[in-house]
RNA sequence: GGGCGCGUAGCUCAGUGGGAGAGCGCUCGCCUCACACGCGAGAGGUCGCUGGUUCGAACCCAGCCGCGCCCACCA
C-alpha cells in the first residue's frame, strides 16, 4: 500500500478503466436466458450530444445496478449506443455547412447525407468516450446506433408490419410545422409558451342583413382562409343566424353560419371564425361539418397564392400588418386589446409553431396502446414512484395519431415507393425494382421517419431484432430502465406498445423515474441559461467516484438542487476509505481475511455492518439510491472508522491475529458494498488486499450474513459509546486539556476497556470522594480540573433533569394519556423518569 | 382549466403519529504514530400560516399563502 495520504482519482480512474476493459469485464457472453441474465438499454444520448447532469446521475443509477448485479454474478448486459437525433444533426451540419458559404440543397440529398456520417464518425463518439469518465461499465464493444445496417432493418420491418395492420397511414392532416427545421414535428416536440399578443376584433357582416357578426382573432391573417363562422347551438342570440352565411372582408368569400358545441358563448361574443387550414381546433370542427379547407400560409411561412395577390408572397408577420391595415380601412375592425395566452412553439429550432395542413405519414396508437395500457395497470411493467404510473394511464387512454414524417434527410428514409404511372404505393423492406402492378420507375418516398420512431425500438432492436439472435434470447426483456421524466410519453410509453407488439414481451419489468438535476440557484440547467453544470468538470475537479456519489446521494426527490457539498462529501469519502485502508493494510499481521471476534466490539461491528449490507443492499433494490449511499457513508464513516478502528488500534499495532484478520473481513466486505456506487477507489484500494485473487469489478457482492447480527453486542457498545461521549463532553464542559488524563472509579461494572481509553479517564480504585459522577463513573479530584467549572456543569445538568423530570411527570400526570397510549409507551415513559429522578438525585448529593 | 410535487437549523436536504436529524457552514479545543479533505465537543429550529382529528401532530384531515413541474384545442 502506497504511503501517501491522499487519494488521486486522475492517476487511477484511466488506469483502472483500461484494465477493466481489457479483461472484458463488460462484455458478457450471449449465453443463457434473459430471466437469468441481467441487462439494462442506456436511453441513448443524441449522437450530437455532449454528456450533461441528467446524462451523469441517470448512468450512475444504472451502472450503480449493473455493477451490483454483474458481482452477484448474473451474466449481465448494459447496452450502449447513440441515437441519430435527426433534426438535431442535420442543423449541426447544416450550419458547418452554412459556415462554408454552402448549404444542402445546394450539395444534395445523396451528398448531404454522405456529409453528416462523415461528421457522425468524426465527432460522434464523443458521448461515448464521457460515459466512460463516469466508469460506466457498458459493453463498448456491442455500441449501437439508430442508423446502423441492422437497427434500419428493424425500422423498416416494423414501419412495414405496421403499414400491412392498417396502423401507418398517410393522410392530409393539421400537424404542426416547425418553420425552424422546415418539417413537420409531433406534438410531444411542442411545448407551449406564455406570449402577449394582441387580440383583434373583426365584424363579419351578415349576407343579407344589416347585422353584423364580431369575432376576435390574435391571427389576423388566417382569416383569409375561413370558410365558416360558428356559435354555440344553445346560445339564443344568434340561433335564427344559424344556416345562413355572412361575408369575409377583404376576401368576400361566403361563410356559412354553423352550430357547433367547441364554441364558448362566454368568450367575446360567442362567435368563432373558423379556419380549418391553420387552426387545429377549427380543423376538427370543419372535418365535422364537412367544410373546405384553404392554406394561405405555406410551409416557408410566407402567404401562397390562396391568400389574395395583395397579401401572397408577405411573410405572416408582415401580412398580419397588411390585413389589419386593410380591415381599419374598410372600417371591419372593431376592438383591439393586448392578450396574454400560450402559444406553440417548436422544442427542438423555438420557432413559432405553425398549424398547417400537409400531407404526411401518421401511426395510429389507439390498437398499440391497449396492451401497453394493460401491463402497466397489471404491473408487468412497474413504474417507479408510483404517481408516474397514472400520469402515464392517463396519457394513454387520451393517445392521438402520431405523425411520424419529417422533412428531412438525415433519418430512416421511409420505405414507401410511389408509381407515378399507376399510381400504386409499394411499402417494402428492401427496394423494389419497380412497380408490381402497372412495371413502370419507382419513387421513393423523400421523407424520413421521426426519430423517436425509431428509438421507439431501442430495447430490441440493439440486440438483433427481428434476426433471432442468440443477444435477444440472453437479454430481451431487460431488467429496468431508468429515465427523465420528460421522456416518459415520447419514448418510454412507445417503447412499452413496440416490445409487445414485436418481440411480443414488454421492454423492461421496472421503469425508474428519477429526479431533474436543477442548478444551483434552482433554475433548470440550460445552456442557454448558463446555468449548466459540466459533469466532466465535477469529475476533472474532484474524482468520478465522488461525482457518483454526489449526484446519487442528492436524488432524494423528484426535484433537487445541484448540491456542491455532496459531491465534496463522495471526494470526502473516497479520500477516507483510501486512509482507513492504509491503517490496516499498512499493520495487519495476517494475510486471512475473516471474521475472528475476540472481544465485544468485534461482534458489535460485526452485526453492524451485516446490517448496514441488508439495509443498503435493499434501498439499491428499490431505486432509493440517496439513502443507499448515505447509510453506507454513515455506517463507514460514523461506525467503523470513528468507532471501531479507534477501540482496535492498540490491538492492530500489537499485531494481533485476530483483529488482523476481522479488519481484512471488514475491509473486503465495505469495498465491495460500495464498489456499485464508486468503482474506482474500491478497486484501486482492493489492489492491495492481501485476499485479492481479480479484479473488485468481478468479486462477489457481499450477502449479508444473518449469523453474525449480535444484538446483544450491539446494545453493549452502545452503552460504552454513549458514556464515553459524556464522559468527553464533561471534560470538554469543564475545560480539561485534552491530552491530560483523568482519574476515575467506576461504580458498579467496569466499563467496556475502550471508554477510558477513547474518554482519557484512567480507572482506578482510589476511595477519595468524587468531584463529579457522569452515570457509572465518579471523576476524582485532580489539578487539571476547576472547581468552579465543575460546579457550573452540575448546575447546567441539573437544570437539564429538572426540565426532563418536569416534562414526563406532566405527561404522566395526564390521566388521558395515562389510559389512551399504549401500555408500552407509558411504561417506557416512567422508565425514563425514573431514570431522570435518580441521577438528579445523584447529583444533588 | 385539470393533475402532481415542494415549503423542517444560515445553506442543501432526510425524517410521515410518541422526546427535532445529516452534510456543508459557524464556535471552541486538538498537528492524538490512517486521514487537518482529519479528530473531539458545541451553538443554531414558533418543522409556511390557520383551523380540525387525537391522550399526543413536523407527520393525518380541511382551508389559506408561497414556489416548481406536467398535461390541456377556449378564439
Amino acid at each position: 500500500m502506497e504511503r501517501k495520504t491522499r487519494f488521486e482519482p486522475a492517476e487511477v480512474e484511466r488506469r483502472l478503466f483500461d484494465e477493466w476493459i481489457e479483461a472484458g469485464y463488460f462484455h458478457p457472453e450471449a449465453e443463457g436466458t434473459a430471466v437469468e441474465n441481467f441487462s439494462v438499454a442506456i436511453p441513448p444520448p443524441n449522437v450530437t450530444g455532449v454528456l450533461h447532469m441528467g446524462h451523469a446521475l441517470n448512468g450512475s443509477m444504472q451502472d450503480a445496478l449493473v455493477r451490483m448485479n454483474r458481482m452477484r454474478g448474473r451474466n449481465t448486459l448494459w447496452t450502449l449506443g447513440t441515437d441519430h437525433a435527426g433534426i438535431a444533426t442535420q442543423a449541426v451540419v447544416e450550419k458547418e455547412l452554412a459556415e462554408e458559404g454552402a448549404s444542402r440543397q445546394e450539395l444534395g440529398r445523396e451528398a448531404f447525407v454522405e456529409r453528416v456520417w462523415a461528421w457522425k464518425e468524426e465527432y460522434g463518439s464523443r458521448i461515448v468516450e464521457q460515459y466512460k469518465r463516469l466508469g460506466a461499465s457498458c459493453d463498448y464493444e456491442r455500441e449501437r446506433f439508430t442508423l446502423d445496417e441492422g437497427y434500419v432493418k428493424a425500422v423498416y420491418r416494423v414501419f412495414k408490419q405496421l403499414y400491412d395492420k392498417g396502423y401507418v397511414y398517410r393522410d392530409n392532416y393539421m400537424v404542426n410545422w416547425d418553420p425552424g427545421s422546415h418539417s413537420a414535428i409531433s406534438d410531444l416536440e411542442v411545448e407551449n409558451r406564455e406570449v402577449e399578443d394582441t387580440l383583434y376584433s373583426i365584424e363579419y357582416p351578415v349576407e343579407g342583413s344589416e347585422r353584423v357578426l364580431t369575432v376576435a382573432t390574435v391571427r389576423p391573417e388566417t382569416m383569409l382562409a375561413d370558410t365558416a363562422v360558428a356559435v354555440n347551438p344553445d346560445d339564443e342570440r344568434y340561433a335564427d343566424l344559424v344556416g345562413q352565411h355572412c361575408v369575409l372582408p377583404l376576401v368576400g368569400r361566403r361563410l356559412p353560419i354553423i352550430a357547433d358545441p367547441h364554441v364558448d358563448p362566454e368568450f367575446g361574443t360567442g362567435a368563432l371564425k373558423i379556419t380549418p387550414g391553420h387552426d387545429p381546433n377549427d380543423f376538427e370542427i370543419g372535418r365535422l361539418h364537412g367544410l373546405e379547407e384553404i392554406g394561405v400560409i405555406g410551409p416557408d411561412g410566407r402567404m401562397t397564392a390562396e391568400a389574395g395577390e395583395r397579401f401572397a408572397g408577405l411573410t405572416a408577420v408582415e401580412a398580419q400588418e397588411a390585413v389589419v391595415a386593410a380591415l381599419r380601412d374598410e372600417g371591419r375592425l372593431r376592438d383591439e386589446q393586448p392578450y396574454l395566452h400560450s402559444v406553440p412553439f417548436s422544442h427542438r429550432s423555438g420557432a413559432r409553431i405553425e398549424p398547417l395542413i400537409s400531407l404526411q405519414w401518421f401511426c395510429r396508437m389507439d390498437e398499440l396502446a391497449k396492451p401497453a395500457i394493460e401491463a402497466v395497470e397489471r404491473d408487468e411493467v412497474r413504474i417507479t414512484p408510483e404517481q408516474w404510473k397514472r400520469v402515464y394511464l392517463e396519457w394513454m387512454n387520451e393517445i392521438r395519431p402520431w405523425c411520424v414524417s419529417r422533412q428531412l434527410w438525415w433519418g430512416h428514409r421511409i420505405p414507401v415507393w410511389y408509381c407515378d404511372a399507376c399510381e400504386e404505393t409499394i411499402v417494402a423492406e428492401d427496394p423494389p425494382e419497380r412497380c408490381g402492378a402497372c412495371g413502370g420507375p419507382l419513387r421513393q418516398e423523400e421523407d424520413v421517419l421521426d426519430t423517436w420512431f425509431s428509438s421507439a425500438l431501442w430495447p430490441f432492436a440493439t440486440l438483433g431484432w427481428p434476426e433471432d439472435t442468440p443477444e435477444l434470447r440472453a437479454f430481451y426483456p431487460t431488467s429496468f430502465l431508468t429515465t427523465a421524466r420528460e421522456i416518459l410519453f415520447l419514448w418510454v410509453a412507445r417503447m412499452i406498445m413496440t416490445g409487445i407488439e414485436f418481440p411480443a414481451d414488454v421492454p423492461f419489468r421496472d421503469v425508474y423515474v428519477h429526479s431533474v438535476i436543477q442548478a444551483r440557484d434552482g433554475r433548470r440547467m440550460s445552456k442557454s441559461l448558463g446555468t449548466g453544470i459540466d459533469p466532466l468538470d465535477e469529475i476533472d475537479e474532484h474524482g468520478a467516484d465522488a461525482l457518483r456519489f454526489g449526484l446519487l446521494a442528492m436524488s432524494s426527490t423528484q426535484d433537487v438542487r445541484f448540491s456542491d457539498a455532496k459531491v465534496q462529501q463522495g471526494a470526502d469519502l473516497a479520500n477516507k476509505l483510501w486512509n482507513a485502508s492504509r491503517l490496516i493494510l499498512l499493520n495487519v499481521a495476517e494475510v486471512d481475511a475473516a471474521p475472528r471476534p475476540v472481544s465485544v466490539e468485534d461482534r458489535w461491528i460485526l452485526s453492524r455492518l451485516e446490517a448496514t449490507i441488508a439495509s443498503v443492499t435493499a434501498k439499491l433494490e428499490e431505486y432509493d439510491f440517496a439513502h443507499a449511499a448515505q447509510e453506507a457513508y454513515a455506517f463507514f464513516w460514523s461506525e467503523l472508522c470513528d468507532w471501531y478502528l479507534e477501540m482496535v488500534k492498540p490491538r492492530l499495532y500489537e499485531g494481533e491475529a485476530e483483529v488482523s484478520a476481522t479488519l481484512l473481513w471488514l475491509l473486503e466486505r465495505q469495498l465491495a458494498l460500495l464498489h456499485p456506487i464508486m468503482p474506482f477507489v474500491t478497486e484501486e484500494i482492493w489492489s492491495y488486499h492481501p485476499s485479492r485473487q481479480g479484479h473488485l469489478t468481478v468479486h462477489s457482492f457481499p450477502h449479508a450474513e444473518g449469523s453474525l447480527r449480535d444484538l446483544d453486542a450491539e446494545a453493549t457498545v452502545q452503552v460504552g459509546i454513549e458514556l464515553t461521549r459524556r464522559l468527553r463532553a464533561w471534560r470538554d464542559l469543564v475545560e480539561v486539556p485534552a491530552a491530560t488524563v483523568l482519574p476515575a472509579r467506576a461504580e458498579g461494572a467496569e466499563p467496556e476497556e475502550f471508554v477510558g481509553r477513547l474518554s482519557r479517564f484512567e480507572f482506578g480504585d482510589d476511595g477519595g470522594d468524587p468531584v463529579a459522577a457522569v452515570g457509572p463513573v465518579k471523576i476524582l479530584s485532580s489539578a487539571a480540573i476547576d472547581a468552579d467549572a465543575v460546579a457550573a456543569r452540575l448546575e447546567a445538568r441539573r437544570e437539564e433533569l429538572r426540565s426532563e423530570v418536569a416534562r414526563s411527570e406532566g405527561k404522566l400526570g395526564n390521566q388521558k394519556f395515562v389510559d389512551r397510549a399504549p401500555a408500552e409507551v407509558v411504561e417506557e415513559e416512567r422508565r425514563k423518569l425514573e431514570r431522570y429522578r435518580a441521577e438528579l438525585e445523584e447529583l444533588s448529593e
